[in-house]
Parts: C-alpha cells; sequence; structure tokens
DNA sequence: CTATACTGTTACCTTACGGTTACCTATGCC
DNA sequence: GGCATAGGTAACCGTAAGGTAACAGTATAG
C-alpha cells in the first residue's frame, strides 16, 4: 500500500512517514503544492493526505484541481477545526478529515480504511501449476476437479502455502497440527500420504516433494 | 435515506433527527441498546449512528454483536477522545468516528458519504444459482417457489449471504444467534438441518455446504 | 381460546476422519 | 551382506461430527 503525504511541517512529517512503515504504509513525501503536483504524475497512491495550509497554495485547491483527474481518496489535514473548512474539503470530494493534533495510530487506521474503500481486497488466492486454492473461501482445484480435505489436511497444505517455496519441518507440522500430543511419526506420514493423494492424481506431476531430513514442500517439480 | 440513531441523549437526539431531517435523512431513533436491537430487526439502513456510553450496554458491543449479521456502515459517537476507543471502534468495523460536541452539518456530510460512498449501490440483492434474496424485502424464492424462513434461519442465511463465498464457523454462528447461552451442539445442528430442508428440495441441488470442523458456506456445489 | 409456528431437546443413524498397524522401498553405514 | 533409518502406501476400524426425524413446551396469531 502507498500513499501520498502533502505536509509542509517536516517534523509531523518525519514521524508519520515512520509511523506508517511500521504499518505496512509506504509514503511518498511532498512539501509543497509544486512538490506535489510533480512528484504524484508519476503514480497512482491507494490514498492521499493533504494539509490544508502548505507554504505555496492550499491543500483545499489542490484537490480541486485533482477531483476530475485523480480518483484516489483524500483525507485532509489541519490545524483549523473550523467548520467552514470541514465543509469545503468534503464538498470538494474529501473522504475523510482529521484534526491537528491527532494520533498516529488513528491516522494509519483512517487511511487503511479510504484505501480499502477504493480496491476491496482480492481474494487470497494461491496459485501454483494447476492447483488454485482460494485462502479465505477454502476451495482447492486442481485442472477441472474440485479438491476437498479433512482439517487436518488443510491446515497442513495452509502451512505449507504460508512458507512457499521454502520446505516446513516435520516438527514444525507435528507440534502445529497435534499439540500436546506425543509426536507420533506414523500419524505425520499418514496425513503426509493423504494430501500428497488428494493433491495428485493420475498423471498429473507431484506437488508435494519431500526432502529428506528437512520437511516437505510445495514445488513444481524436484531440484 | 435511512439511518438508525442510537442515542441517549435525548436533547442531542432530537437536534440531530431535526437538523438530519432537513437533509433528506431519515432517521430509526432508538435511546437504549435493547430499542436498538428491537427497532432494527425490521430493517436495513444505508447507515448506522452509535453512542458508545449508552443506559442498559455500550455501542461497542452492540457492534460486536452485530459485526456479522450486519452490512451497514457504523459511524460511532462519543463523548471520549481517548484513542483506544477509537482503535476498537474501527477493529470491530467502524467506518467513522466523531467526538462530541460535533456541529450538525459534519455529521450529515459524513453520515452520507458512508451512505453512498461505501456502499455505491448496496447490493440488496443476492443470486446463487436459482435462488433470490431479497435482503430488505426479506423476501427468498428459489425457481418458483417462495421460501419463509423463520427468524434464526434468516439471520443464519444473512450471515452465510455477507461472508459469500466463505464458510462461517460453526463457534460464530453459534455466539451471533444464542448470544449469551452455553453452547448447545443440538441447537446448531437443528438449525442447519431447516435451513437447509428449507433452501433445498427434492431434486434441486444442494446450496448449504457444510466443511467438516470448519463451519457451513453457501456454494454452488462442491462435491 | 384454539391453532399454528418456532425452537429446544432427545434419540438414533451415517459417514468419513484420523489413529493404528503391517509391509514396502531406498539409502547409508559398519 | 546385514541392519538401521526415513519415508511411502494400503487397509482396518473406533469414534466423533454431523444429519434427520419426532416430540414437547412456549410463543404468537387470529
Amino acid at each position: 500500500m502507498i500513499i501520498l503525504l502533502v505536509e509542509d511541517d517536516t517534523v509531523l512529517a518525519t514521524h508519520s512517514i515512520d509511523f506508517l512503515a511500521q504499518e505496512g504504509i509506504e509514503v511518498d513525501y511532498a512539501s509543497t503544492v509544486r512538490q506535489a503536483k510533480a512528484i504524484s504524475k508519476q503514480q497512482t497512491y491507494d490514498a492521499i493526505v493533504l494539509d490544508i495550509n502548505l507554504p505555496d497554495g492550499d491543500g483545499l485547491s489542490l484537490a480541486k484541481l485533482w477531483q476530475n483527474q485523480r480518483q484516489e481518496p483524500i483525507l485532509f489535514l489541519s490545524a483549523r477545526d473550523a467548520l467552514d473548512d470541514k465543509l469545503k474539503a468534503f464538498s470538494l470530494g474529501a473522504l475523510d478529515y482529521l484534526t491537528k493534533p491527532f494520533a498516529l495510530p488513528e491516522l494509519a487506521v483512517r487511511i487503511k480504511l479510504l484505501a480499502n474503500k477504493n480496491n476491496p481486497q482480492p481474494t487470497k488466492q494461491f496459485n501454483l501449476d494447476s492447483l488454485q486454492v482460494d485462502l479465505d473461501a477454502r476451495i482447492i482445484t486442481r485442472g477441472e476437479r474440485i479438491i476437498v480435505l479433512s482439517p487436518q489436511q488443510w491446515q497442513l497444505l495452509a502451512m505449507l502455502i504460508k512458507h512457499y517455496p521454502n520446505p516446513v519441518s516435520k516438527d514444525t507440522i507435528i507440534n502445529e497440527i497435534w499439540p500436546q500430543q506425543d509426536s507420533n511419526n506414523n500419524m505425520y506420514k499418514s496425513l503426509i500420504t493423504r494430501l500428497r493423494s488428494n493433491l495428485t492424481q493420475a498423471d498429473e506431476p507431484p506437488l508435494l516433494h519431500t526432502l529428506k531430513k528437512q520437511g516437505v514442500a510445495l514445488r513444481k517439480q524436484h531440484d
């Protein structure tokens, strides 16, 4: 996720950028209207955060300029709590308005809301060869056929996908799937066999490979 | 446009209702959690405005209760400006948070934003195979026949539609439909059987599938 | 007040999940 | 060669999770 921040208070800006980075939000930064126009030419953002008072103009007119050319959701920042400013901002297409001082976590949350509004998060999909896994809906297909897995097998597959393309060690799997049980090697072997047989049938190439002494991994083919 | 306002301060509430009426926003009003639950049973709204402090509970837990069964965007009101409250609210699915005192025009603008921007045209219709559900009128048809559901069954179906095509876990369902009861597995089983039997008859393909140990989901097909 | 619907409860059935075991192959080591 | 280790496969089977039907108590409507 990447946003554009336009803010002339450099202290506030650097704090914000640092905090947002921790939250996984990348920031393009501009301190003036001119810079903002220049830097934003190259890029579309998930959201735009605009200070209203800027040295060479104001955020409101920038928003007015942009409201027909750009489609990003805009959040205004301002030291002024005046109702007029807020209403004007909203009438220019603002989707949110935050009065300084504000808490950085709140800014982060509101940015994420705006960003999600525009692109509802695509369904988490995992693809490998002809295998398709929808991690939310828990639908698995390979080629045309639909694969139904038992709870344990699903759990294992999810682990493997999470670590893809790295192998997952036997111990990790055992501890994850049978917590507080004593590790029975046979249960593990059965589980692997069953998952493998469900994932691949007939002449399909195998996807679940075991690397001796290291564990198992999801791969298109052996190395 | 119609919203639900839950607020125990009757002076504030009447002012708000008057002002929102001028703005063309119709308001259903409740002053307690109990009232809110009762009045909202019959209706879906374009947005919900929730005060956090209420005489018989708080808005946060109400939002938590609703977050899986209702799809309306929620705006919180609170006299408290504490960051924790805000973050908690947002984590419960709030889309906006306004601190008292606030200006009525700002409230109106933010409500309109939620109602319009969040669901451009909220799909009040749900279709799956030959099943048609009108979420507003609560009319369900499959092919030619009209399906009538009991309250519990409707509640469950609404949950499933909201999460479609993802499964909903047994625990989630039990907590939503029988809050504060101890989870009786049999009630759950009966409910599923009853809904399933109402949704599908004779030679129709099944729509309500259960994924063992994981929950149930609405699907076209899955075996 | 009666009839109907809704929901909680029980009893019984069916299924497939997962643990167990037995036997197999491959590789490595003395 | 003999043996050990690591993994693979297939079959067996007890059991728990889920499905269904019937019944009863309570609410609801007419």
